[in-house]
DNA sequence: GGGCCGCAAAAAATCGATAATATTTGTAAC
DNA sequence: GTTACAAATATTATCGATTTTTTGCGGCCC
């Protein structure tokens, strides 16, 4: 998300209990090491986190607008559930509204865009496969980095939401699975060339494919 | 947003702190009564609400995900400000996602759901239009109704703070202004019908030019 | 034997106080 | 008169303890 300090970037002193515990437990429920469903219970996790009862109910709350977490009446918080029928929701409406990101996007881009991009795709290609979180990291920079040009920051944001809620699905899918057949990086690479060309209609179609296609191999692997 | 409980049907006595002090809060900045850039200090609040800080700064992190409130690094909260640039991106990024919604919603909808929207219609054509308060939650009721049907309760929730990020400029661009010569129940009965007759087509051809006939109107008054 | 009521344990929600941090004000040197 | 520093003040962020609510269990009535 990017959303409550940059990446985290700041140094760890400066940053509040409440961001630690946002970040550290984000990052915990997408890559489902905290499964869906499972209570969040304060006391447990003011320990294991080391901190007081204010900052996990800040950083429960903070989730609870990103869809990770869901509220329960006045018995506490649990992880968001998953089921198929939202995968599928969260696939198509991301489809939707990146498309729309997408043209705004390319509709005003300049050169620091183009080179940011170059630059995303270069670093996300470097990744080893096999650290999937350190490429995921990278996937996520190069392919918000096409929309970065886009005016609408509130867009942009649904976006980036959207993104985080796809990616828990393919962590829950099972880190171990390989793409099958399916060559990732050169598909990456006719994204990238559309988008250097500014080829708006190209690209368009292209990441779109590139989502659903993503999207048909997990869908068999959830639930 | 109806969100934290169904718009309040609860007893009050039953509802938490956090969210009395949630929907206070919010009342208050939509409608304008606090205005964007405000400093909102916890203690002054903790003062006026008669409660804690903890509720109040769990209130005001729920507020800054719905992008009411803005967070200052560690300086507290601020009531989020106001452009004509982020209006007409509100405006905009709202025909888009309600376009989708819409058609989705058409899509699928029934008789219970042709039912409600005719209640809700005649509902709001019965509040007097000098109850602003009033006549806007039913106003709110009646297009979240014609969205009802729609499958993806992700994209309902982004209309949903669409709307309300964007009935805030329409209280912001002054109570008193009526809506000129434009005949607003007429406009929105056209839109009943085109709903009621399953006109997907017409029906968003007439809802996109309400909500840019409104906008363009309230343009004027902004900054 | 099954369902209902109330009690006890667990957990969440809230409060009041303390520690940490930013902002302002005042003072002195340049 | 202006700038830089430092103390004072204001405000936030956090913690530990208290209050309220929920839940699970066991006995009791039907």
């Amino acid at each position: 998300m990017l959303r409550m300090d940059e990446i985290s970037n700041a140094p760890a002193s400066t940053q509040s209990s409440t961001q630690r515990v946002y970040l550290t437990l984000r990052e915990d429920i997408i890559t489902g090491r905290i499964p869906p469903g499972q209570r969040l219970k304060i006391d447990a996790l003011k320990a294991s986190l080391d901190t007081g009862a204010s900052p996990v109910r800040e950083a429960l709350s903070l989730l609870t607008s990103d869809q990770l977490v869901e509220r329960l009446d006045q018995r506490g918080f649990r992880v968001a559930k998953t089921s198929r029928a939202q995968f599928q929701e969260i696939l198509n409406l991301r489809c939707n509204l990146e498309e729309l990101a997408l043209r705004d996007s390319l509709a005003h881009c300049d050169r620091a865009w183009e080179d940011a991009l170059v630059l995303a795709h270069h670093h996300m290609a470097q990744v080893d496969q096999g650290n999937l979180e350190g490429f995921e990291a990278q996937h996520k920079r190069f392919h918000m980095a096409i929309l970065a040009a886009c005016q609408s920051p509130i867009l942009l944001r649904f976006c980036d939401q959207l993104y985080d809620l796809n990616v828990r699905y393919r962590y829950l899918a099972g880190k171990s699975k390989s793409y099958g057949r399916r060559d990732v990086k050169a598909e990456h690479r006719a994204i990238l060339e559309a988008a250097v060309k500014r080829e708006v209609d190209q690209l368009s179609t292209r990441l779109m494919a590139h989502y659903r296609k993503t999207g048909a191999f997990l869908a068999d692997l959830i639930d």
